[in-house]
Order: C-alpha cells, then structure tokens, then sequence
DNA sequence: CAAATTGTATTAGTATAGTAATACAGTAAT
DNA sequence: ATTACTGTATTACTATACTAATACAATTTG
C-alpha cells in the first residue's frame, strides 16, 4: 500500500504523509477505512513504528484522519474544517507559488491551466469536465 | 526591497529566496539588473553575509541569476534550461500537489482553475487573458 | 477480567540544517 | 598597482530533525 524510498533524501514519514494524501484524494481510501496499525506498516517496511506514528500525527493534524489510541486509526469524514476565507487564503499562498514557478519554467497560463486538467483526469482527483 | 520575519519560523535564506523569486517573476526585476551585495542585504536585514550568499547560491541551481565573483549578482535571462518532457515533469509534480491539497480542502476543480487565474492576475504574473 | 492489540510518551543518538565569524580570492576602478 | 569592492571557502556553534529502543496507557476481544 505504502513505499518508501531511502535514496532520495525526503524524510520517511514525510513520504508517508504524501502518499496517504493522495490515496486518499483520489478516493483509494474512504471515509471511515482503517488505516494500518503503525506496528504494521512499520514492519512492513522495515522502520520504527514510531516513524508511522509521526506520519499519522501529521495526517491528523490536517484533518485528514483520526485516531484513537487502543482502537485504531481512521479516514475522517471530508467536513470543512475551516472559512470560505481561510480555506481560499490557504490555497491562494500555493497557487502563487506554482505560479512562480510556471513562469520561470516558461509556461503560459493557458498551458499552466491546461497541465493542471491533464493531470487531475490523470490522477482521478476530480471527475467534473471543465 | 526584502523584508524577513524572525517570528515565522522559515529559514531567513528561503525567505530571501522566496522573495527574489516573486520579483524576478514579476518583472520586478529584470535580466541583467544587479541584486544588492551580499553584504549590503546582510547589513540591511542585520543578518551574516553568508546567509545571504546562501540564497544568492540556491537562485543560481535554479538558474534565476548568476554570479560573477568579484563583480556582482545579476538576473539570468529567461533562457529555457529544460526539454520540454523535462519542464512539464517538473510541473507536473507540483501540480499534482496542488490537486491533492485542492482536493483535502474541499475545492472544486473549476474553483481551483479560477482561483488560479484571479492570483495571476492579481500578482500580475501574467498578462494574458484567458 | 485477561490477553492481545491499539496509539502515545520518554529518552536518546545521530545527522543535518541554519547561522555566524573570519579569512580568502577574484574583479573593477582609479 | 593599489584600493575598494565583489562572491567564496573554512570552520564552528547551536538547534532541530529524524529515527529508534523501550516502556506506557487505553481499547477491544474473548
């Protein structure tokens, strides 16, 4: 379910955080499955359950998934945790980040726009048509 | 012309970073124009030269300025350093990113494109209509 | 209740990041 | 050539990140 990957450099659980993120973006993972327990997937992958457990706590802390300790851990419900402002402020800083960075790789922001439809039909984020 | 801020807990050199990335990008500065010595940003900012040089070191790997020892700090011009598999790969990393982050924040893919164009034009990035 | 399973807290070791003090080396201008 | 500027390299200190070993506490299950 989970790889990791000790060459290139990024931090075990940082490589966890992602990977849940996007199993459970692209809806792999739904609301109310159970994660695996953090003895399991850390002997799965040869690490320090501890290092699951640091993974999980940041999941968490996004909202993301819930845990209760002697039970297990869990997928949370999509709710909207914050604003219609706080929600857009958040999104807006990485949005003009990756707009900094199309610019300087020399993308148009039609070829931005039109990257960013690709690669959500590619990963099956969204279903809509735009 | 850089402001840092000791309270956010980001590293003063991707600050500096940051920043010289949003003016370069838009238009703020432009190829050929000369950053301020690292001692004289370091003098501003009261913070080590070395620091500085450290941002100046990593906008150069990205290929925004160069360095000519003993001269100066210049704005690179916008050359395409990459093939074009090479810049959508790049892109596409963080797009995907992107997506997911959208996603977790319960935006929807047409909210998300038009987000990114009211950034563009607000940071004035592009120029273009779409 | 007891046993097994869950996440958590404590502690510690190692590595790396971040910043700085200082000395070095190359360029430009007079 | 000398002086005054550039960025660079070396070294070192400090804090934090990352991972792990181990013990703890809470829940579930029989």
């Amino acid at each position: 379910m989970i790889r990791i990957n000790s060459q290139e450099g990024t931090p075990i659980y940082i490589q966890i955080v992602r990977q849940f993120k996007y199993l459970i973006a692209t809806g792999s993972l739904k609301s109310g499955d159970e994660l695996p327990p953090v003895r399991v997937l850390a002997q799965q992958l040869l690490i320090n359950p501890n290092t699951v457990a640091k993974a999980y706590r940041e999941l968490e802390s996004d909202g993301l998934i819930y845990t209760r300790p002697g039970a297990g851990t869990y997928v949370a419900e999509p709710r909207t945790l914050f604003s219609d402002e706080e929600r857009i402020r958040i999104l807006s800083e990485k949005v003009d980040v990756l707009l900094t960075e199309a610019k300087h790789l020399n993308f148009s922001l039609s070829e931005l726009l039109h990257l960013i439809q690709v690669r959500a039909k590619f990963l099956n984020i969204y279903t809509e048509e735009v």
